[in-house]
DNA sequence: TATTAATTAGTAATGATTACTATTAATTAT
DNA sequence: ATAATTAATAGTAATCATTACTAATTAATA
């Protein structure tokens, strides 16, 4: 993968929040660096960083969203306000599935939905 | 609601599998009885049940897969053939998130992704 | 049976994402 | 440093799932 201004700004924008942005987010704040971007790029260039293990994506309903967060983790959605807030819960349930289903787990996709403490 | 022909042959589709049909799915199967079915027809009339609890939603990465299961329950998604399988499983995280996060947890949205028994 | 309002078929519109293409620019060999 | 090579880009068109719209139909009801 060569060197990019348009990928080097992506990146500096998805590090810049932990609010999981999504394509055309990012696509937005960008254009105040590179005001002629094209949304293509930004899309070309998120899929190319979640191939290479740089950013992973979160489907959010029926949205993806991007987070620099690679290493495994939940999530809590906000159904008030839509917010997405990574947490780490401890379970194991790989053995179990191995156990009554013989199947092999590989990951966990786990998302608690509720009101945030904003909203309480 | 009151009735009609179209939302019964949709209903009864949906309860002859156990597949998770997506809405295009269910329209090419309910055109086997009304050929002249719509698309936004399905698409309505499952917004409709869902809406009134009779169906639940499942978001498959981006698109909406329908359950006439509507208990509480987990899924196992196989990255080989992309079926995906009801299980229950046991676990407890509204008191954590609680207790960590002030957040008020309403359910839990569960998706163990691997390999089905039938590719091992 | 006539009235009414929900439901429909068919089509157009939307929104997120991907594909395409000619041009631009980062790297590499000269 | 300069030319050659090819990845990356901007801009646009296409795709796919889903929703909105509208005039016609039909189930319930008075």
């Amino acid at each position: 993968m060569r060197y990019s201004r348009q990928r080097e700004v992506i990146m500096n924008v998805i590090h810049s929040t932990s609010t999981h942005p999504t394509a055309d987010w990012l696509y937005k704040k960008t254009q105040q660096y590179i005001p002629n971007i094209s949304l293509g790029t930004v899309y070309r260039n998120l899929k190319q960083l979640e191939g290479d293990g740089i950013i992973a994506t979160i489907h959010d309903g029926l949205v993806v969203r991007y987070d620099c967060n690679v290493e495994k983790h939940d999530h809590l959605k906000c159904k008030v306000c839509g917010s997405l807030t990574d947490l780490k819960l401890d379970y194991d349930f790989k053995s179990t599935v191995k156990r009554k289903f013989n199947f092999n787990a590989d990951e966990i996709d786990l998302t608690i939905i509720g009101t945030c403490s904003k909203h309480i």
